[in-house]
DNA sequence: AGTACCACCTGACGGC
DNA sequence: TGCCGTCAGGTGGTAC
């Protein structure tokens, strides 16, 4: 599920639970995962330090190790957060450990291998080499449209592109077009600045309150297109059966009547 | 430059 | 019950 709001769940997760305690062991079980790091140095790298901090960009969860590096998580499509005292097993799935003295533990749980867990030396460095684009949240309305100046492809996989914006995948990029009422297909540069501009409106709304609702889809409002994805479900505003789009082999849900 | 497709992983679900 | 294909919210590489 991890995309923008959902990351942002996790850093302040993170926050609220693992900072100022000194880490006292390290497993990794899953090597592949390990970017330009390996186990041993991950442990060498974190054991007996502390998190001072986080920070986030788009997808990417950043922890601040004092007097170290960061350690960057990326959470792919599966991966979460679990804080808990050491006792019994970790959750199934776990593929990383760490283990506090005061006696908790911060475990990351991937239940497909599809995720990153690396160091990096900071946020700045690490955005610059990944080239990825600024943050979805960070955007103002001049830059927003700014970016799409000459851009070519379709309105969605622009959304997509961690290049162009960073955070949003395929269920938020839906349901911000579906607010927008616009259609994913559509090309980016036939976009008018009204249309940029109730863009912007609906991508600000639809994280921020994604957020505020700890990105729970049992949480989000009926009216938002993600209880409905399904090509049984109806468009909560107009009643239209909602339609699924087939992008660049990813499974999209729209309102045909709505968007345009 | 953009898009299509495959690969990387694991598990759940529906059809036969 | 069991096997098999398909699908799931991500990303990177490669081939047009």
């Amino acid at each position: 599920m991890p995309e923008l709001p959902d990351v942002e769940c996790l850093r302040r997760y993170v926050d609220a639970t693992s900072l100022h305690q000194t880490i006292d062991a390290v497993a990794v079980d899953a090597p592949r995962m390990l970017k330009d790091t390996s186990a041993e140095k991950l442990r060498a790298t974190l054991e007996g330090k502390t998190f001072r901090g986080t920070a986030r960009h788009g997808k990417h969860l950043l922890i601040d190790v004092a007097d170290g590096p960061w350690l960057m998580l990326h959470f792919g499509m599966t991966g979460r957060l679990d804080y808990a005292r050491q006792e019994g097993e970790p959750p199934r799935h776990t593929r990383l450990e760490i283990r506090f003295a005061e006696g908790y533990r911060l475990v990351g749980i991937w239940q497909r291998r599809l995720g990153e867990i690396a160091i990096v030396t900071d946020p700045a460095s690490f955005i610059e080499a990944r080239g990825l684009g600024p943050d979805a949240l960070d955007l103002g309305l001049d830059a927003f449209e700014q970016l799409f100046a000459g851009r070519r492809g379709t309105i969605k996989s622009a959304l997509m592109d961690q290049r162009f914006i960073a955070g949003l995948g395929n269920v938020y990029s839906d349901e911000i077009l579906f607010r927008a009422r616009i259609d994913a297909a559509r090309q980016a540069r036939d976009l008018t600045d009204a249309d940029l501009a109730e863009l912007h409106r609906a991508l600000l709304h639809v994280l921020r309150l994604a957020i505020e609702r700890q990105a729970d889809p049992e949480r989000l409002p009926d009216s938002w297109l993600l209880p409905h994805r399904s090509t049984s479900a109806h468009c909560p505003r107009c009643g239209t059966r909602i339609e699924k789009v087939e992008t660049a082999g990813r499974a999209g849900y729209r309102c045909p009547n709505c968007q345009a």
